[in-house]
DNA sequence: AATGAATGAGGCTTCATTCAT
DNA sequence: AATGAATGAAGCCTCATTCAT
């Protein structure tokens, strides 16, 4: 039997083609193929970081510091498919060493969730006990989760609209709280 | 010619010599890459679902299935480092079709978090107004996100003991509810 | 205008298409190209120097160990036209790098004109004013050159044949000596 | 597609810049990169002829054309070491076709060497039985294998210095003639 | 059933050459 | 005449897959 039919993602020449230009064009702009792709999530991210930030600064409250940087996370990959394409399917992969440095990358935006999550246990608007660590990657793993699907659906629906449910639901849990809750305290 | 040095394959050869076998024996019993990775996923959510299964039925409340799945989830993978490697970091780079696929497989693992999710919202235990796909994926991607930062990190920590803290911020959310839905059920 | 036609000099296909396999196979038993080449030459040179070492012990005077290291050199080359090619063709083809390797190989090549050279100069039969390092490459000057030509010209003749005129030239230089130091000598 | 880095070219790029024009220029001036190389052999091996004829012209004996000819070689390649990267370096990397090129405009130079051989001979300065082949082979070998030892040693040496010991080691061979052929006519 | 040497398609990258400016 | 960004053919190398043993 013969090989299957070859190799599906050839990712120069697609990412070349994307860009509309030759294989060889892009080795004028990176250095390789790693460069490529830390390159474009580096840009990104700091992009959304650095927007987030301002919008960050113009919300007083944690939570609403939350459905900002949500929002914005959801509007910037939902509005460039071929960007939510790199950084949800390419960037994963990737040998160990492009990870550790995607790491990196993705630092100052970890750290903008732990500042918020920070703020808000500070105001006593989160809980006390909250695990920060914890807390960022349900924050992360849930945007995330929702960007793939989006991405392996086919984008047919649009990402930004639900920036407001999932907020939703990180910030209120799965739980029915006040009535359970002050059932609590009632039989308490 | 001369033999001089060895040779080194990267994934295909490496699964193999984990297995014990040579390169060719593992074509005995997979059709391919895909089918191997594949078959190792199916079994692999089959078996959790089973267990997970029997454990939930074992539970009475949404809350303490949840919890059980969640645990079961992160000592299986915990407890298996290469296992853990291939779900989190070599079953992602693969193409879309086969992404397809896996998300087929994952299926019987989401309709038990749906179901989980329902029985909640019925017994009244998880809010009412709550979205079953948002909610599902705060679950699968925040678990997601906590073992591949398992993986990552070198597993230098316990994953399994995360289960309780995890559980506890999806049910609870960020928001400290007790005193500030008390707060606002006072003022109201 | 198209580019004219491409390269002409497909190294790896070439060899491994001389060697009667495919590309890939060559990557079993050799490391990368540069180790392609300076093992052959490694090989070649080794086996030149080991036999040449047997041989030279057999001779005597400094005169015939040259005569046996030329006329053995002319045969190995001379009976193996790929190994010729490659040895003074492709192995030119390399960067600064390798030609560094290159001439770490030839070292004991050269030690042993060195030594002849030596031994010569220490049994009266050569010149004791000649400069080692200058006579050696007189000497492997003129047999590359020698085989070069033989190479670039189609192996038209052989090339063993040539050893008995090339040492003799070596060893007499161009002066007509005898008449030319008798006449100098009967001047003075 | 933003600009990020530059890029660097290792031959042509390099060819142009030590020329201080752009890449595209060269083209306006030569078909290729072929022609650049082989119409800067022609032009370097010209001119060395050339000069070659005219110093040679005003020496008297076949010995003093030959120190006169050799010395100019190293001096010309020894006061550019472009030049001679280009000659012994770069000229090796081309394929067969060109290779035959390269020997036609050796053919000048080759001619002056074997004009110088046989005016020796006619003189009864060198050997009668000497092979012109072999001899000009031993000439030109041991002057290339001279300036290619120079040139890959990073110029340490002042190569045109060479040039008396060369001749010398060319013209008396290996052997200590005098005493040797005095003691062979003394036994005859 | 098992092996592992051999294969070759296809990936990344370089660089001689072109062409719009 | 000159430029240099863009091109794409072809180089090196990897690795999923095959097949003779």
């Amino acid at each position: 039997m013969m090989a299957e039919s070859g190799y599906h993602h050839a990712q120069i020449s697609r990412i070349a083609r994307a860009a509309g230009v030759a294989d060889g064009t892009v080795y004028l702009y990176f250095k390789n193929k790693e460069d490529i792709l830390v390159s474009l999530l580096r840009q990104t991210i700091g992009q959304i970081v650095e927007k987030g930030r301002e919008q960050v600064r113009s919300q007083e409250t944690a939570e609403d510091k939350l459905r900002s940087l949500v929002s914005l996370y959801f509007r910037e990959l939902g509005s460039d498919w071929k960007l939510a394409m790199v950084t949800q399917v390419h960037l994963r992969q990737v040998d160990a060493n492009i990870r550790r440095e995607i790491g990196n990358i993705m630092k100052p935006f970890y750290n903008a969730l732990d500042d918020i999550v920070q703020q808000g246990v500070e105001e006593k608007l989160f809980r006390p006990s909250v695990n920060y660590r914890i807390a960022r990657r349900m924050i992360f793993g849930t945007m995330d989760e929702t960007v793939t699907a989006w991405v392996l659906s086919g984008q047919k629906y649009d990402l930004a609209s639900l920036a407001e449910d999932v907020v939703d639901v990180l910030l209120h849990g799965l739980y029915d709280y006040p009535s359970h809750d002050l059932e609590r305290s009632a039989q308490a």
